[in-house]
DNA sequence: AGCAAGACTTGTACGGTGTACGGGAACACG
DNA sequence: CGTGTTCCCGTACACCGTACAAGTCTTGCT
């Protein structure tokens, strides 16, 4: 059943590989996606090989491929290693549900400010690996903690944490980029901002941006961006009271 | 001005080439950007090949090159590109803010559904094209039509089109597993559920998904997504109302 | 002890990628 | 008729993922 490709790592045909305790390398899978995790926070998915992850473990490329199929594999299990990372609030019954949502809200934003390469391969596979699906129940509960009616959950669930989502991936992209670029995230906001208000017809048509961005308060970028987060979390938090006080 | 690297393409030095009519293989910016986005939606980000583009073209992979620097670049003018593509609600004052923050959001929502290699694209660059920025300003305006207090728009913003970001992507980028896997949505989305209850301790944990996935209505994928979406974006309107109120 | 059957590692090679570089063709202007 | 400038292309380099086959080492059986 190997030319019908599966569809991602964990629904591979149930042989976990008789165990030897002690490989001449030491390799194993567990030490490969860790390795695999430390080369992607360093390089970057785009500058993430497989002759390079070999290197960091002494060892050929080629070797890799025994523990693995295929790049994509690895990255998969990669991607579910980090996925563990959220510390889950405690889903005791009778703990309020807004602040289990802001906690878990806010691990998951930081998973994608630490790890920028995960934003783009969340949508890449199913993800169905142990530590995604628990994150995803825990999710579900807290989301059913609310109140709200079974059939609007969900939706629910998609309002807040696709806002998480695409708020840590633009923050953690940018993060990368202001590495990239060797500058702090407030000399590169300046200078991007120095280069676009130069631009012809600028002043024209951006007062209101320049206003909005005047008013945000706060003295850095990080700090700017921690007021957006913590409001726009409050307006999902509002919005679901509505919901649920009009759907009852 | 070559060795020291730009943040965009946008903001090169303004010599935007003294233009001849009559190219001899009529090329063009223009026209590259357009095969680009063509090609990207055929064959997808990871699949797109300088040299598959210029073959397209009838021209060699570094023809290309002579009216743009790089890939990266040839992607930025990409992004744009699709950009332009949401129409945009007209905002004569008076009109009702939810339902013009209704329309933007489906536009940007189906922008990364029809291209989903744009969503591994908007975190990449500064994004600041002409038609990245118009968006915005249209994005600012409805904004400010909510009569939210100036200092807290940029968060409202963020809440709503980090969401609408996020839901898109993730949309986008299962169709495309889709259509990689040659099956429907809804046969992609029954075998992968079909594999993922078949995991050894599935069914001990994940009463709760089983109950939510039922009672969320609707008959295909698209239908429930659909719901969801819908039903999300209400939340987001209604969190800002909560908050007009609570700040005024 | 001998040996076969794995489990693992590696060298080599293939077909792809982005793009630097230099040479040429076609045209413009003195 | 030079002499640029604009555009196009052929070649080449370094790197990528990974198929394949030939090792080597470990284990278990006779």
């Amino acid at each position: 059943m190997v030319s019908a490709r599966r569809t991602s790592v964990w629904l591979e045909g149930k042989a976990p590989r008789a165990r030897k305790a002690d490989q001449p390398s030491g390799l194993d899978r567990e030490k490969i996606t860790e390795a695999a995790v430390r080369l992607l926070d360093a390089e970057g998915l785009a500058r993430f090989s497989m002759r390079k992850l070999a290197a960091g473990l002494n060892v050929t490329a080629m070797s890799v491929y025994w523990y693995v199929d295929t790049k994509d594999d690895l990255l998969e299990l990669a991607l579910d290693r980090v996925m563990g990372e959220p510390v889950l609030p405690d889903t005791a019954p009778g703990a309020d549900w807004r602040d289990q949502l802001r906690e878990l809200a806010a691990s998951y934003r930081s998973l994608f400010v630490a790890h920028p390469w995960a934003s783009s391969l969340v949508g890449r596979f199913l993800n169905v690996g142990p530590h995604s699906m628990e994150l995803a129940r825990t999710a579900q509960h807290v989301i059913a903690a609310t109140g709200l009616p079974l059939h609007l959950q969900t939706g629910a669930m998609a309002s807040v944490f696709q806002f998480v989502y695409g708020f840590g991936t633009t923050e953690g992209q940018f993060r990368q980029r202001c590495e990239e670029a060797g500058m702090s995230q407030d000399e590169y906001f300046r200078a991007a901002m120095g280069s676009v208000r130069e631009q012809p017809g600028y002043g024209e048509h951006f007062e209101r941006a320049e206003r909005m961005m005047e008013a945000r308060g706060g003295n850095t970028v990080a700090e700017m961006r921690d007021r957006d987060f913590r409001f726009a979390l409050e307006v999902q938090i509002a919005g679901i009271e509505a919901m649920v006080a009009r759907n009852s």
